[in-house]
DNA sequence: CGCTCGATTGGAATCGATTACACGCAGAAG
DNA sequence: CTTCTGCGTGTAATCGATTCCAATCGAGCG
């Protein structure tokens, strides 16, 4: 590998000139400046970044670690924040936690080791010890989407409170009254914030929400099967199932079709999070939209700004209803 | 940040002793290694990877560089590359390239910039001069699902040629006649392989596949849209459609319903890439599905072995049919 | 004419590890 | 009682950049 020094050696300089010509420091001399970049792509020169992070600190490189790659969603939003971080002049790694707390720490870890610069975290549970760790000893960080109650982390994510009441609205208006939620894990907050935005909603409209029919998922598509399964050997089922992710929803239609029940004659179906196969299901599913590429850039912008020393604050989007036909026919279209 | 020198003086003893015992080395008395390993705890020392890679001249890291990280067949890909290099003590940076040759570039460029170990490519053209001059320079390089032809580099992907077959055996058993093809670009080689798969399947059973029925798309699901659009305003259109991808798929099946046509009954749909969501389309569609999680390990397996100085042999798996609906009834269920 | 000053450039320390080599010491061998 | 061996450990060089500080040089100034 040709280094620094042999492009010093075959321009004439030092390699203190080298440097500083690549990094366009302004005292150098225009004609030396020429001679350092002919022989830099004589040699097709590319400095290593390696040792480059190790004088100056820093990698220009972002940790993103996520619940779940192939869910859509995260899927998404990995290539929104990758987009943004490349558009700022960061790269960015990935760590799937596939909802494993165990993985999860182990991405933080080696992304520590290699010295990130900032780390963008979507919480798979509660915040193990190396998690909160990193944030307490200032590690620059940003929460997205999912959070961790109780620690000083700007948080980027959308609120789905007003997009779930539309939802309750929409389904009290096509006359369903019996409704349940398969919940995600308790230990993230976008799990138990759904259902209290959705008990809340509920009540709004007089209905209540019984325990049993709050399924407990765990944001995998089998999870949703088997919550889909109790709630349809109830006494009475439920008329509607609203499911806290898309995977979840997903198994629960497979439950459903899997017991000869159509949708939305029999049960209805609805989801957080939209994702474009949405559309090309059958029925296509009603769901609650996240602006997932907003919600990377601006969590990449967030963390940017506290790497680079400025301050940043948490941000609330939103999300909002898209109706289709899963709940029944819908008597207005939500844009 | 606390250093292996701290380590040192905490445990009273050289930074040499510290390295070797982080290191394993034998030569390291019991009772030494203890007191270092309590320093190392008590301080929560974590070796840095930037210093250790610039020493040892390697990251233990391997580049992926995919050409659409929203298409589920390259999720999933990347996911087992992803769960196979972790297993063999490796990270993996993934590089977005989103079918873009520029930004292609830009990965691989910023990936050999930080000297990983290996590069897993699946390229979407035929090569820039960047790429090339890294496999000609010994950049441990392997090629997954597509690859460039006439480039030294080992190459693990699926052979769908004898699904292909089965496909085209599988619709003119069902009475189909004129088939289509969306192609994707053919700087691909996934792009000119499956057409010419298709051609030569059309001709063992007696039919031809003229210029027409042959729609350049790029892989994207608009491009199949619109390639479908054009197939159906022909004079004769066909009565299949099989679109290389399943982004192009689905593009195809929006220009199918937004004429009001029926899926299977006026034009019939496969796709190369099975993906879950395929299941749950309306209808069910037709594909060829690649062993992808096999593909993604093998890939790593063939990497690891070229960066650690084995020499690895091109290896190729294969694609099977999986028949549903979108083509029409099979024949033992229908007249 | 000597000196100060700004513009360029080079020398060398530094980042945080790894590792070749040397050293001290204890027991074995002669 | 030497000398030899090996084990355990430390010293210092090294990886490939960046950057502080000093040196050089010509010009402008008093």
């Amino acid at each position: 590998m040709v280094g620094i020094k042999d492009v010093a050696s075959l321009a004439g300089v030092s390699v203190a000139t080298v440097s500083r010509v690549l990094n366009q420091h302004p005292a150098v001399r225009a004609e030396t400046r020429a001679r350092v970049l002919t022989a830099v792509d004589r040699l097709a020169y590319r400095p290593n970044a390696v040792a480059r992070s190790l004088r100056t600190h820093q990698t220009r490189t972002l940790g993103l670690v996520i619940s779940d790659v192939l869910n859509p969603f995260f899927t998404e939003l990995a290539r929104s924040v990758e987009d943004e971080a490349r558009a700022l002049g960061y790269s960015v790694i990935i760590g799937n936690a596939d909802e494993q707390p165990e993985l999860q720490d182990h991405h933080v870890r080696t992304l520590l080791d290699r010295r990130i610069d900032g780390l963008l975290v979507s919480p798979t549970d509660g915040g193990s010890p190396l998690m909160l760790g990193a944030a307490r000893t200032g590690t620059p960080m940003v929460f997205v989407d999912r959070w961790i109650p109780g620690v000083d982390v700007p948080v980027v994510r959308a609120d789905g409170r007003d997009a779930i009441r539309d939802l309750v609205a929409h389904l009290h208006a096509l006359g369903h009254r019996r409704l349940a939620i398969i919940n995600g894990p308790a230990a993230t907050t976008t799990g138990s914030e759904r259902v209290e935005a959705f008990r809340d909603a509920l009540h709004a409209y007089g209905l209540s929400l019984p325990a049993e029919y709050v399924g407990q998922g765990d944001f995998q598509a089998d999870s949703g099967r088997k919550a889909t399964g109790r709630f349809l050997d109830l006494p009475r089922p439920p008329d509607v199932v609203f499911a806290a992710d898309n995977l979840m929803a997903l198994g629960a239609m497979d439950e459903m079709y899997a017991r000869g029940l159509r949708v939305p004659e029999d049960v209805a179906l609805a989801a957080f999070d939209d994702i474009p196969w949405f559309v090309h299901t059958d029925p296509p599913i009603t769901a609650i939209a996240q602006p997932t590429g907003e919600l990377g850039r601006t969590a990449v912008r967030a963390l940017i700004d506290v790497v680079e020393g400025r301050t940043a604050a948490s941000v609330t989007l939103s999300a909002r209803l898209v109706a289709r036909r899963s709940c029944g026919e819908r008597r207005e279209q939500t844009s």
